[in-house]
RNA sequence: CGGGCUGUGGUAUAACGGUAUUACUCAUGGCUGGGGGUCAUGCAACCCGGGUUCAACUCCCGGCAGCCCGACCA
């Protein structure tokens, strides 16, 4: 898209109540608007990195047998009742409100109780097993604290997986492949170097270890202890406490077995071959979109700002056009690279190239082509490398083709 | 939820018991044109309620909001 039309603007000076790294670059760059403290609307730039993600994840859940869904933001008492989890000394952040006629209706937090209790409508036999269901949906939580950007909030979207199947080792299998899945998702939007499967303690809810997926960060509220580097595991402090070094992590994604718990709070059980009811091993599986994006720019970001990896990034090319002579050739240029599908942000406004120049770095996007006077004379296009700054001349087929790749 | 700090144009800030500074943005025009350039003109603000006072953005009380530390975090 062009630029000129882009309704965000940068901005030179950080927001006086943002202290992260990731809300100060995303706010400064346009991606993000913040309505209430933990509460974070997504602009055009930042909407296109959330879809973007949300498409990664869907990829890999779809390869290990993932059936997508959408469920309700509100949500009946009575399901959270059957499980003691309605009761605010239970489970402490839920948003309530109340219909009409005065009946408390929940606001999601999360979903095991109405998609456990949905499945019986559907689920009875050994051949509707195993069931692995997900969806990307705008979770809830009533926050104590927000904090640390769109790290820690109290609206954001989430990926949650579910499965369900029918023998513990039929359920060990698919976890094993949903964690192989997970460090895909992870490696895919540029955190694989950093990011370590952690064991952890399971909260309030489930009593065995869990799996957490940790990002090695400073802005991390974890600490992990890494037990082997080449395998990309680790231990979570609050597991098992060494002391030493620790590092500290962001939490990315998490992974948890639920065992029979909540099936048969509900009665979802399947019958066998012989005709016998059997209980169903159940698994969640979570991913924060926003906390996710938040930690690429932890990670990733320079002193000029935001570098996103190639599969996240909100545009394959920031098309930089300096002057008004070099206008004809950049907007040539410009429908060369779309015709061809490729998503560009033209850089068409009316600016000095200091400021072009500074706003790309902060915007990120991997590749910008610059057009100025070098390339009226010569012909051939600049293409610059946003995370290390080295540029080449190329034509415009030659860009193509190096996008293809 | 405990403790601390802070609320001034769209953004970031300054000062003051007598209605408000500067910069950026924005608008118009000029010079400029490869790393947020420059000149001129202009638009635009004191969180809400109460109190003290001749007079409150300023002091006091209450509320609301934001940030930080801690606790919490399926």
């Amino acid at each position: 898209m062009r630029q000129s039309e882009l309704f965000t603007k940068t901005r030179k000076e950080a927001p006086k109540d943002e202290v992260s790294k990731n809300a100060i670059l995303l706010t400064r760059a346009g991606f993000i608007h913040k309505e209430l403290a933990g509460v974070y609307s997504y602009l055009p730039l930042g909407l296109r990195v959330v879809k973007n993600i949300e498409n990664i994840i869907r990829e890999e859940m779809n390869a290990i047998g993932g059936q997508e869904v959408l469920m309700t933001t509100l949500q009946d008492p009575e399901i959270w009742k059957k499980t003691n989890r309605w009761d605010d000394k239970v489970v402490d952040n839920w948003f309530k409100t109340k219909l009409a006629n005065g009946n408390d209706l929940g606001i999601a937090n999360t979903h095991e109780e109405p998609m456990t209790a949905m499945l019986t409508e559907f689920v009875s036999s050994y051949k509707d097993l195993p069931l692995y269901t997900y969806q990307f949906q705008t979770k809830f939580r009533n926050e104590l604290r927000a904090k640390s950007g769109i790290m820690r909030v109290r609206e954001f979207l989430m990926k949650d997986m579910y499965s369900f199947n029918r023998t513990e080792d039929e359920f060990k299998e698919f976890y094993e492949k949903c964690a192989g899945a997970y460090l895909k998702i992870f490696a895919r939007v540029g955190l694989g170097e950093k990011t370590y499967r952690t064991v952890a303690a399971g909260g309030s809810f489930t009593t065995n270890l869990t799996d957490e997926f940790q990002t090695l960060s400073e802005a991390g509220e974890d600490i992990i202890y890494i037990t082997d580097e080449s395998k990309k595991m680790a231990v979570n402090k609050e597991v098992e406490d060494r002391g030493g070094e620790g590092r500290k992590s962001i939490e990315v994604g998490n992974i948890f077995p639920y065992g029979s718990k909540y099936p048969d709070a509900f009665g979802l059980q399947f019958q066998d071959e012989k005709g016998e009811k059997k209980s169903i091993f159940m698994g969640a599986y979570g991913i924060g979109l926003g906390r996710l994006m938040g930690t690429v720019v932890e990670v990733l970001s320079d002193e000029k700002g935001i570098v996103w990896p190639r599969e996240v990034a909100p545009f394959q090319v920031h098309l930089l056009s300096l002057t008004e002579e070099a206008k004809k050739l950049a907007d040539e240029a410009y429908q060369t690279l779309i015709s061809h599908g490729i998503e560009v942000l033209y850089d068409d406004r009316d600016m000095r190239a200091g400021e072009k120049f500074a706003d790309a770095d902060l915007i990120g996007i991997p590749m910008q082509v610059i057009i100025g006077t070098k390339a009226l004379v010569s012909k051939m296009l600049e293409v610059k490398e946003r995370a290390t700054g080295k540029t080449e001349e190329l034509k415009v087929e030659d860009i193509i083709n190096k996008l293809k790749r």
